[in-house]
DNA sequence: TCAAAAGTGTTAAGTTTACACCCATGA
DNA sequence: TCATGGGTGTAAACTTAACACTTTTGA
């Protein structure tokens, strides 16, 4: 096939990932060493390149599968980051995603083996190039995200109490909400429904258990 | 400077802008005959290819400015196209802004002799490549925004009617709103100022003219 | 004098916020 | 029996939505 765009310039194109996970009534993070110069073994967010016969959404979520064994993750691109400079070893184009997973799911044993790990994400330490940059904006993302989309069925295990689904809106929001307003809010959305189940594991009397509805629209 | 990440592919990166004007009552859309093969003469988004010494965002104003001859020009990211075939020459992964100007003050004579010309938004033709899907997002990130962000201070003169406001408001979100009701709104939220002129050209007893006020946060 | 756009208030409905006590259970 | 987290209702404040007539003036 002939080559049209020849006289311009040709940039490699990297996908960062911000992992979000939710253990422990805490926000988390999943980071990596760094594996390659410049900044080897610094803290970093999870990437990688994109290959030449995958979408870049194809590469963000074939990075995800790498680092976590998951597949079908929530993942939403939050932009592009393209200073010219912001790499000093070359010329990297990068494109940042956000993504939600359930930490009680994925695959431990494989993110270890990949020198991966998750942080509290108040204990966030300084990660190399933009990357704090790119995680700032996830946050933001997030909380202004949180009351309009089913955030919770992604990070949440199946079965989960309305206790452990309003300390995540809170880990998310950064302020604590109101226990009975929080609850009308959640159940009149629909979104989710009661179980018969009981967890007991959290407190002497049990709380009920709930669990996102299938239906989307 | 040596190469760590030559193992890596590199892609044409472009960039394309949904420009969006505003005049005589409806929203409009700048775009080109497309210079180039695939798709020579096809309608087109004002795009134009990323740089070696520029960062994503600069060659958007650049591209900008060399079809509008307008600087500082409000724009957005809008996100990355990246399929592998959405560009039948050569893979070309495309990241996405919108813009707002002002059509009264931007260079006609020179977006003419660019071969760029504004089209009523609800007249669009059919575009090359995905560039209808571009625009549809922009709307759909105009529409979100519109109650949140001063846009209408990008899209219209200095000075301005609350009915001019009103019908840019009604145009972005297609649907007509309460004329009582749309300026009690806009008034309390401080953004514009009446001033003490008086337009005369659009009614026999003339309206008051607006401007944006200029203190932002 | 009339057509055309500018300008102006009030009420009802709905939403959001603030707030405090009883319940069930295992240790 | 008591400490712990689970579960529940109401009233006030605020926001949003619906609605129609008078004003000004150039032609």
């Amino acid at each position: 096939m002939p080559n049209f765009y020849n006289e311009y310039e040709r940039f490699f194109v990297s996908v960062d990932c911000v992992i979000f996970g939710f253990s422990g009534g805490n926000l988390k993070l999943l980071i990596q060493k760094r594996p390659y110069e410049p900044g080897l073994g610094e803290d970093s967010l999870i990437g990688g390149f994109v290959g030449k016969d995958e979408s870049v959404n194809s590469a963000a979520s074939r990075v995800l599968t790498y680092f976590t064994g998951l597949e079908n993750v929530y993942m939403q691109q939050l932009g592009v980051f393209g200073e010219v400079e912001r790499d000093p070893g070359e010329r990297v184009i990068s494109v940042v995603y956000y993504a939600l997973i359930d930490v009680h799911e994925y695959n431990e044993h494989l993110s270890e083996k990949r020198n991966a790990r998750w942080i509290d994400i108040n204990d966030l330490p300084r990660l190399c190039l933009d990357h704090n940059e790119m995680v700032e904006k996830a946050r933001k993302a997030l909380k202004s995200r949180i009351n309009t989309e089913p955030i919770g069925s992604n990070l949440l295990p199946e079965l989960f109490t309305l206790s452990q689904l309003q300390s995540l809106h809170e880990s998310i929001l950064g302020y604590a909400v109101d226990k009975r307003n929080f609850r009308r809010a959640v159940l009149s959305h629909g979104l989710i429904e009661r179980t018969e189940k009981v967890d007991k594991k959290s407190s002497r009397r049990g709380a009920a258990l709930f669990r996102f509805s299938e239906l989307r629209n």
